[in-house]
DNA sequence: GTCACCTGCTAGTTTTTCTTGGCATGTGCA
DNA sequence: TGCACATGCCAAGAAAAACTAGCAGGTGAC
């Protein structure tokens, strides 16, 4: 329930992140439950090399975490759920978010965040 | 006002649409007042053609529009402004509109638009 | 030992998106 | 006529994101 507006480049990065087809199934797959990653990618059809850099990418914008665990076989299996985020992207949201963004394009450093 | 849970595909290319610091900063400055595409240029210090590129991307996901007119002395301006979209952004809502997406990576032309 | 299943990483290609620059059109004004 | 400002479009290069293929390591079971 952080639906406390984000800055400029956090909600660039959220968008981006969720801006992609994939992401957007690995999401609805882990709300469902959580997940490891070789059963997600034999679920959505894709290779787990894939799937590992996507989501990798949707736990850097903390849009899902990953754990580590050992099954009672002693396997290693790493885990996905999903973050409960929460965005609400209307003009006025937006508009706020813009005026924190970091220079151009997100390249300098600002004191934001 | 249109809270109505987009489709995969709609919230896709609205998500993708804002994900770029350019747009989010026109949104930012339409929500204030309209504005025409060289005075908006000017104003945010990027190219015409640029601009023109970013506004066109807005438009056709329904987050702006823009409309020509002929200011007093004769010259057509075109005037762009925000729509009032509003897209809530959470486990449920991504959940439910992945699943409504079309098939390969939004490739395949659907009913939807 | 060999097979099946789990994880993780990286180099390199392909594809998509972003940007720039130039060119064309039209109006009003000095 | 030449200048200032408006619009629109396109070709081509630059940059970023997506994806593939391959290799590494580890455990349990036959």
């Amino acid at each position: 329930m952080s639906s406390s507006p984000l800055t400029g480049d956090d909600l660039l990065r959220t968008l981006a992140t969720l801006a992609n087809p994939h992401r957007l199934r690995v999401v609805a797959a882990l709300t469902e439950r959580r997940r490891y990653v070789s059963e997600l990618a034999r679920e959505l059809g894709i290779s787990r090399a894939l799937l590992q850099l996507h989501l990798k990418k949707l736990e850097s914008a903390g849009l899902v975490s990953g754990h580590l665990e050992l099954s009672d076989d002693g396997k290693a299996m790493k885990y996905y759920e999903v973050t409960d985020f929460a965005v609400e992207l209307t003009p006025r949201t937006v508009a706020a978010a813009a005026r924190t963004l970091s220079d151009r394009d997100g390249k300098e450093g600002e004191t934001g965040r």
